[in-house]
This record gives C-alpha cells, sequence and structure tokens, in this order.
DNA sequence: ACCCAATGTTAGTAACAGCTAACATTATAG
DNA sequence: CTATAATGTTAGCTGTTACTAACATTGGGT
C-alpha cells in the first residue's frame, strides 16, 4: 500500500472513508491521514475536497461488459441465469464502495447518479430481451419486463442485504442463497 | 403540521434530514428551520445534537407483531407468502426513514443495530419454522433455512431497490414485482 | 555536488458548527 | 389582569473545517 503513488494512495483513501461516512462527514485531515500523507498534498494534486471526490468516483466506478456476457449464452434458463448472476454480482462487488458512496451521499453529483444507472438498465434491457426470447422459444411465460426486474431486484437485494446487513441479519453465506434462488426461480418460471 | 407539538415538530424534522442526510451532515439550524422553531427551542428541549437523535430514532421505530401475523395462517403456500410478504413490506414502509438513518450513520448508537436487527431475526426464525412445518407436511423440500434468508433478502431487496434506486433503474411498480415473486417462488418451492 | 520537483511543517484565515447566556416576546391559565 | 411557562432573538464563545501561504526538507537524476 506503501509503494503506490501520491495520487493513488489519496484516492484509495477517499473512496475508502467516503464509502464509510459519507462525503461531509470525512474530513481532509482524516483522508490526508489515512493515505499517510500531509494534508497539503492533497490539497496540491486535487485543489478542493469536492473535486477529490469526483476524481475518486471517476477512477473506481466499474462499468462491466454485458454484452459479450450475453452473447455468451446457450439458452438454457438455469446455466444462463447462473452466469448472469454471477456477472452481475461480481459487477457489485467491484463497485460496493462506490454503490455505499452513493447510498451515503445526496446528490452531490449529477453525472453520478446517471453512471450508476448505467449498467443496471443497459443489463435489464439485455436480460428482458433473453426473456421475451425465451418466451417466444415456448420455454417461459411471464411478462419478460417484470420477470428482468424482479431478478435484478433479488440479485441486488442479496447482495446490498449481505454488504450491509451481515452483522445485523442472516448467517447463510450469500453463494447458497443465489444458486438456491436461481434454481428456484427456474422451477418457477419454467411452463 | 403546524398543530403538532413542539417536541414532535422537532423530532420529526429531524427524521427528515437525518435520513436524508445523516447525523454529521445535517445541522442544528437547519433541522430548527424544517420544524418551524428557534434553534434554541431545540437545544431546550433535548440538551444536544446527540440526544435528538436517539430521542427520534426511539420515537419512530415500528416494531411490528409478526407473532399474530404466523398464528393467523392458512398452510396455503401462496396465500401465506402473500400475508407474509406484505406485512413485511408494510414494516420496512414504516420504518424506512429509519432504515435509511441505518445506512447514512455509522455506528452512531450502539443498540440502534441491536434493535434494528431484532424484527428480521424475529421473522427470519418464524418463517424458517414455517418451511420446516411444510417440508414435514410433504409441501416443499428445500433447507428451510435457506429458503427464510432467500424470502427475506429478496423482500428487502425489492424495498431497497424501489425506496433508494427509483430515480435510476426500474419502472414496473413494487406491488407488481412482489406478487410476481411470489408466485414464481411458490411454483419453484412446491414439490 | 547540485538542481528541482515533490513532499512536509507550521501558522494562519474565514466560515461555520454546536452550544450557552441573557433578555424580549408571546401565550395561556387562574 | 397578572403570573408563569414556553418560545424567540441576539450576541457570542469555542472548536473545527476547508483551504492558503510561506518556508523547510527530502531525494532522485544529471
Amino acid at each position: 500500500m506503501c509503494n503506490l503513488n501520491t495520487e493513488d494512495k489519496i484516492l484509495n483513501a477517499s473512496l475508502v472513508l467516503f464509502s464509510q461516512k459519507g462525503f461531509n462527514a470525512v474530513t481532509t485531515k482524516e483522508i490526508a491521514k489515512e493515505a499517510g500523507v500531509s494534508e497539503m498534498t492533497l490539497f496540491r494534486h486535487f485543489e478542493n475536497k469536492h473535486n477529490l471526490f469526483e476524481k475518486a468516483f471517476d477512477k473506481f466506478v466499474f462499468s462491466p461488459k454485458f454484452l459479450a456476457l450475453f452473447e455468451s449464452l446457450e439458452w438454457d434458463l438455469e446455466r444462463d441465469l447462473t452466469k448472469i448472476c454471477s456477472s452481475y454480482q461480481d459487477t457489485l462487488y467491484k463497485n460496493q464502495k462506490i454503490i455505499l458512496m452513493h447510498f451515503k451521499n445526496e446528490e452531490l453529483n449529477p453525472q453520478f447518479d446517471a453512471t450508476l444507472s448505467k449498467f443496471p438498465n443497459e443489463l435489464r434491457n439485455l436480460l428482458s430481451d433473453y426473456f421475451a426470447e425465451m418466451g417466444n422459444r415456448g420455454i417461459i411465460q411471464e411478462n419478460p419486463k417484470v420477470l428482468a426486474n424482479n431478478f435484478l431486484a433479488t440479485n441486488f437485494g442479496l447482495f446490498i442485504t449481505f454488504l450491509v446487513m451481515n452483522n445485523l441479519t442472516f448467517e447463510t453465506d450469500i453463494v447458497a442463497c443465489i444458486s438456491s434462488y436461481v434454481k428456484i426461480f427456474v422451477k418457477g418460471i419454467t411452463c
């Protein structure tokens, strides 16, 4: 952690602290200390706190490539959904700090929301198309849009539950939960 | 909103603002203004900001009566789960501000987590027992604990998705999503 | 050995936070 | 009408925050 360059050390520290406490509750002194750097250095590199926040966001937001994923599907419900699940969970996991930042901060960055909504929306459309095609093939018959929403919301729900409520709720692990969910979901929607 | 007594006006304003921005990001001046009251009055009633936070929490936390709910069940999967769903969603809805407060604030109040974890844990145990009994009756065969976790996490996920991501994700409404979810879940777990 | 760029250190500013004290105003009840 | 309690107003204190200026220190490249 020490042989990173200065900017990265500061950005890392920012991400950690902003996601833990939110923008207003974190001080620049705190960030500097966490980064192992003088506060002055922080301002020399990022001008002001708000700018630092934006740079941290830009650097750490992870945009997945769902299109490739959907081209690799096999039109086998359980296999495909398992694949999609783990890809989506992976994306959520990689963005967990960013997502927490979003939860803790109100409308700090207008493009913040836009960026964060991009990949769920993309995934939702791809999923909806996938379900529609599965409907055409006579495999399922529910409304594809509702299914897509449902599937995404459940995945996000499982993710957020295990991420933020782990100390206060469930003891089963998320992998078991998800694989069980996919099995039930597949059986539940198959004609 | 104006014929409430002073303490209630302040507590209401606190809840709104704390859940929107988090403890540190809200000022006592802001709360006083939102409550339509002088800042001095706020301190006269609640001594300090932290105490105000705790009082707001104590006042607005809503503890449901799940035991009565489970005694009223009919051992018909879809009907029962629909009932449980809507009761849980109702609880979440009534506690939404409190839940948001929990999301935005790190370990401010030690009993905070304990209180908030009480009712999901209670519900989880009741649900798990319910599924176990349904297993004994030969209606389902999955692991009751995993099912309970799954059911709760999905419900929480749907709730939180619609609560906090409504501007950036899905356009379907939550009632449709939930009723669809229950149907799929029931079909998916029935032998 | 020297330069220069990156860092650290210290001191400080202006704004604002939480909070208090003192006094003025209102309202209500006897 | 008056006494009393609840509120408002103002001014200010104390600490902290974001941020700046000025100078000191380090360390690698030539």
